[in-house]
DNA sequence: GTCTCTGCAAACCTTTTGCACCCAA
DNA sequence: TTGGGTGCAAAAGGTTTGCAGAGAC
């Protein structure tokens, strides 16, 4: 069973109808590799669903926001990202001065002491970490 | 000198005039323990310069995040926050299911082997790191 | 057949921009 | 004096919502 099957089979499990609409936002989010964001989701969604509505992308990223199967961020740029949490999660290096951003295999949360969030009474379920600066070629041309 | 005054004095220095708009903000900015949305910091500026308009909170804002006096980032809830640099940083345990924010000690940067960055090239200058989850009391109350 | 989901269009909210006037240096 | 900064008003851009009809189960 591969990833977009075995989150159909959650939605079901959940109660959620399989639209042909949802179907494709599911697949173009398996298809791609990292994040996207709702305008090129949509692009993309279209192809496969041709007629889909903007309003139905944003309610289903929303919809599998709740259900705990898209992970929603923000690399500061007006603009929201998703990705398919079953995806494992990367963090980004983004530069400050053209908007580039690239992707980085180190992640913190593993180091974070988990000591300090039982303390905290907090249950973890996600984290964002995104690091901001000037990439070579910005570096090389800053003022 | 205090911070404000410490930021007032750099900002002279890159040419950039102190109106009693800019001081207000920069002074509410210092104010506050922690970050603030543009609209709530609207509010503040509003009881030391009244007549204040909205846009020039973003104006001067943008200002300051390009002069590396503000870091600027986003919690999900379709807004940006901000906070004086130099007020040190923190990072936020953030309920998804009743939004409340905490703030959290540790931070991960100091863990990151600088090295790697090095070798992408990449020369950081701010980074955030969130982390969400169930907070006491909706853990509790979860379905 | 029922009830969720979708398309459509309009609204919403935060942020940005053009322009004429104002004021800090 | 003068050019950067502000107020005002309007626009932009991303996201959300109400409603009636369509379609999954």
């Amino acid at each position: 069973m591969d990833k977009t099957e075995a989150i159909c089979e959650t939605l079901k499990n959940k109660g959620i109808r399989l639209t042909k609409q949802r179907k494709s936002i599911i697949e173009c989010l398996a298809d791609i590799e990292g994040h996207i964001n709702a305008q090129e989701l949509f692009q993309k969604v279209l192809k496969k669903a041709p007629g889909t509505n903007f309003s139905t992308i944003y309610r289903n990223l929303e919809m599998l926001v709740d259900m705990d199967v898209v992970r929603k961020f923000n690399l500061n740029d007006n603009t929201y990202y998703y990705e398919l949490k079953s995806m494992g999660h990367h963090h980004h290096l983004t530069c400050i001065k053209c908007g580039k951003s690239v992707e980085l295999e180190f992640c913190p949360f593993k180091d974070i002491d988990k000591e300090i969030l039982n303390n905290m009474d907090f249950q973890p379920s996600d984290h964002i970490f995104e690091i901001y600066g000037y990439c070579k070629d910005c570096k090389a041309n800053k003022k």
